[in-house]
DNA sequence: TATGAGATCAACT
DNA sequence: GTTGATCTCATAC
């Protein structure tokens, strides 16, 4: 069995962090899978909600590594962040898609559907498969109700531009597993 | 398949 | 008052 990725892990550049996100296994309260994209974002990109300094709703991204960063996205959805980088550089890595593999029926019930498929196609759509809020904002992601595991096989992994932003569009800081029917969007 | 509106709120100008 | 790291449903080709 594979060790839990540590704070340590985080406490990387997301660039770092990002790639080998991918094909990791995240657990919520025992519901989740295989990450299969994510997007990296970071407090020197005009996209990054850190861009402008630490306000209330971004406090945690300067803290330290190895915490979730949850907002509330278009006033609807919740998105999940994982906080990396040494301590106030404010990165994170927005968790965008996953492979469900725990705690299907769960994730059914809450998102009212029963293609596997569209369960946590987007950060939105994940999140609320996985029953993430705002209650979750700050919490380690070492400890319950998290559940982080490091991929146990290689995996190949493709490169584009982030989705859904205006900022800083052309940057390739999106990652994703080559060719997985559980994306968000198709890589290019 | 593709485009458009609505939902609904916190942070910013 | 406007915008956004989104999603769903409706209508149009």
């Amino acid at each position: 069995m594979p060790k839990p990725l540590t704070r340590r892990f985080f406490a990387r550049s997301v660039h770092k962090v990002a790639p080998e996100l991918i094909g990791a296994t995240l657990l919520v309260d025992g519901c989740g899978g295989r990450i299969v994209e994510v997007e990296a974002y970071h407090q020197t990109d005009p996209a990054a909600h850190s861009y402008i300094g630490p306000t209330e709703r971004n406090a945690v991204m300067f803290g330290p590594p190895g915490f979730a960063y949850v907002y509330r996205s278009y006033g609807i959805h919740w998105c999940l962040n994982f906080v990396c980088e040494p301590e106030g550089s404010a990165g994170a890595i927005l968790i965008r898609a996953l492979e469900p593999t725990k705690g299907l029926a769960r994730m059914r019930r809450r998102r009212g559907l029963d293609d596997p498929r569209d369960l946590c196609s987007g950060p939105g759509k994940l999140a609320q498969a996985l029953g993430v809020t705002h209650k979750h904002y700050g919490l380690p992601l070492d400890r319950p109700p998290f559940v982080l595991l490091p991929r146990t096989a290689p995996v190949e992994i493709v490169t584009g531009v982030r989705i859904g932003i205006t900022k800083a569009a052309d940057l390739p800081w999106r990652y994703g597993l080559k060719g997985s029917p559980f994306l968000s969007k198709p890589f290019r």
